[in-house]
DNA sequence: ATGGTGGTTGTACCA
């Protein structure tokens, strides 16, 4: 008897807010038999976070929370070791400035997942445009020096990027002229994570156009169809050799109560 | 009305 090859699902989702969407996340969490959930913009301190709702459905949880903005979890089922705070870089943001909660990671299953939330911009002309840049750059560097260190690492960057790749991953490219997300600045930044050595396993399995994984609240933004795909899972060439499928579950969108941002699932083989 | 929705917070800020 030979055993069928251990499958392992990850998903990332930005909530945003985990008290408010708890009863959402864990239901989907169990619908869509997931494994491993990287969590952005929890908006919570960590002693604000709803832990017992995840072990009661036989998860381990790392949350890093600051306050009420940003805020990033892995969650797992699979095993979560050597949990780590930030990148080796990672800038800060304010006065003074200091280390946002944008970056947690854990070795689940023997896979460094990494939940990242990217700092949004706000607009072209905002000192956080520039602070976005620099944190994308600093991941870029720190992932390229850990393909370098191990080649063979199986390594996940998973999160809400803010940035729209390719005209494609918008809506309208006319609506977002002289916004952010698409500036050639941004979609630079992006592409450096990706020549790193990281890629995007989506894509391929979800490419029909229209594919978004976020819609604003206002405007029937849903409804219409009008959103943006900017929450990404980038693997490094090991991981990415392994993964059979992938989906967003834009189902998870609708409805009273959801968050802005459908999750992402991909599947290892 | 030009952030029209939604979250956390506190009467503002963030997305």
């Amino acid at each position: 008897m030979s055993e069928p090859a251990q499958s392992t699902r990850i998903a990332t989702w930005n909530v945003n807010s985990i008290r408010s969407r708890i009863d959402r996340v864990t239901a989907w969490l169990e619908r869509a038999d997931v494994d491993v959930l990287a969590i952005q913009e929890t908006k919570a301190r960590d002693t604000q976070f709803p832990f017992d709702r995840f072990r009661d459905l036989g998860y381990e949880v790392a949350h890093h929370g600051l306050n009420q903005w940003n805020g990033v979890a892995v969650v797992s089922r699979v095993g979560l070791d050597d949990v780590q705070v930030g990148f080796e870089g990672m800038p800060g943001w304010g006065d003074p400035v200091a280390a946002e909660a944008r970056a947690i990671s854990a070795v689940c299953r023997g896979i460094r997942i990494w939940s990242l939330y990217v700092p949004n911009g706000r607009s072209l002309d905002d000192p956080h445009l520039q602070y976005k840049l620099s944190w994308l750059a600093a991941l870029a560097t720190a992932g390229r020096g850990w393909l370098a260190a191990d080649p063979g690492a199986e390594v996940a960057l998973l999160g809400d990027w803010n940035v729209a790749p390719t005209d494609a991953d918008v809506w309208s490219v006319p609506f977002f002229e002289g916004r952010t997300h698409v500036s050639p600045d941004e979609r630079a930044a992006f592409e450096a994570v990706v020549d790193a050595g990281f890629v995007d396993v989506v894509r391929p399995h979800a490419s029909e156009p229209g594919t978004f994984t976020y819609w604003d609240y206002t405007q029937l933004r849903f409804q219409k169809r009008q959103g943006m795909r900017i929450d990404f899972a980038l693997c490094s060439p090991a991981l990415a050799g392994r993964v059979v499928g992938a989906a967003i579950d834009r189902e998870e969108r609708k409805g009273k109560g959801a968050s802005d941002h459908a999750p992402v699932v991909f599947e290892v083989g």
